[in-house]
DNA sequence: TAAATAAGATTTGAATTGAAATATTCCGTC
DNA sequence: GACGGAATATTTCAATTCAAATCTTATTTA
């Protein structure tokens, strides 16, 4: 991926839909500050927060898995999810197990406390949105859908690295 | 705003368009961490983050400003602010100033060397998006528009709390 | 006027995030 | 078997983010 910054190129008049520019840079801003606030909520109201619960479910989901692998999961950094698991093994939600032939890989293991909050998890996200786009009709989810892959195919995300 | 963790209701096979709503949350995540890898990259070629840049322009395009008005213009809490204006202050790209009869408020202002770095700053994350949607025509930018702002009337962060 | 309240900025503390550096282990080649 | 490089996890470091508490100053109320 070639993330690189580019040379400065500040928008002019002739840009043409620069107003529906700011528009979508400032929905994005949005979206991502509900997130950051969701997260914040969450952490109070179950001692968890949103990256922690999507290691969590994703462990749910997918059987133990090596830091590497929830990294591709979470779309985090290995680095980050370190810091994640630490924290939940504190809380006892999981365990590190080294029983892999290879030494070098260790095994996330979700205890039966981790299942338990796996089955009465709050989403990871706002339910409002899941409860949103249930009253739209399937089109309109699409174009949804449609409009954020165009975005992140223009930040060249597609192929986001696996590190 | 009432931004309040909801029950449980984990996702049934009923949830019509399930998998939809995955990938919208897939997307989410992706442009969270475009951002983040773009910001990082930034701060290497420019030694200044997004968040800074961004707290510069807002200086560039609307004169002096007190860390709270910074806060809404960038949307983030103000005890944010702080810490952006403290390592822009270190760099010598702003200044905080107590010039107002409230004596509270405090205004930050660009240095000469903020401003030079205004006019020649590398591009937000902004820019991409910008060169990718001029290759759409119009009525593509607009369903993303329409698109976004679905999600964020969703979570009701229309009325972003101003603290 | 005195006390309570509000407003603006900051401090403190915890979590997330990724780059870079560091171990540890594995694997291939010599 | 020894060495060099690759893979896996971790550590370290700095920046961001927000809530909550704190400090200072204004404003309102009693």
């Amino acid at each position: 991926m070639s993330n690189n910054v580019q040379t400065p190129s500040r928008a002019t008049a002739f840009d043409a839909p620069h107003d529906l520019v700011k528009e979508i840079i400032y929905q994005i801003r949005r979206l991502l500050q509900a997130r950051e606030l969701y997260t914040k909520e969450l952490n109070k109201k179950y001692q968890v927060s949103a990256p922690q619960l999507n290691c969590i479910l994703a462990l749910y989901e997918n059987g133990p898995l090596p830091p590497s692998q929830i990294a591709k999961y979470i779309m985090v950094k290995s680095s980050t999810v370190t810091g994640i698991i630490d924290r939940l093994e504190q809380k006892g939600l999981v365990t590190r197990l080294r029983n892999s032939p290879d030494r070098r890989v260790i095994t996330i293991e979700l205890t039966e406390a981790g299942k338990r909050l796996a089955n009465n998890a709050p989403p990871p996200i706002q339910q409002k949105i899941i409860d949103g786009l249930k009253r739209l009709p399937e089109g309109e989810i699409e174009e949804i859908v449609r409009g954020l892959t165009k975005l992140t195919y223009m930040l060249e995300v597609q192929d986001l690295p696996v590190e």
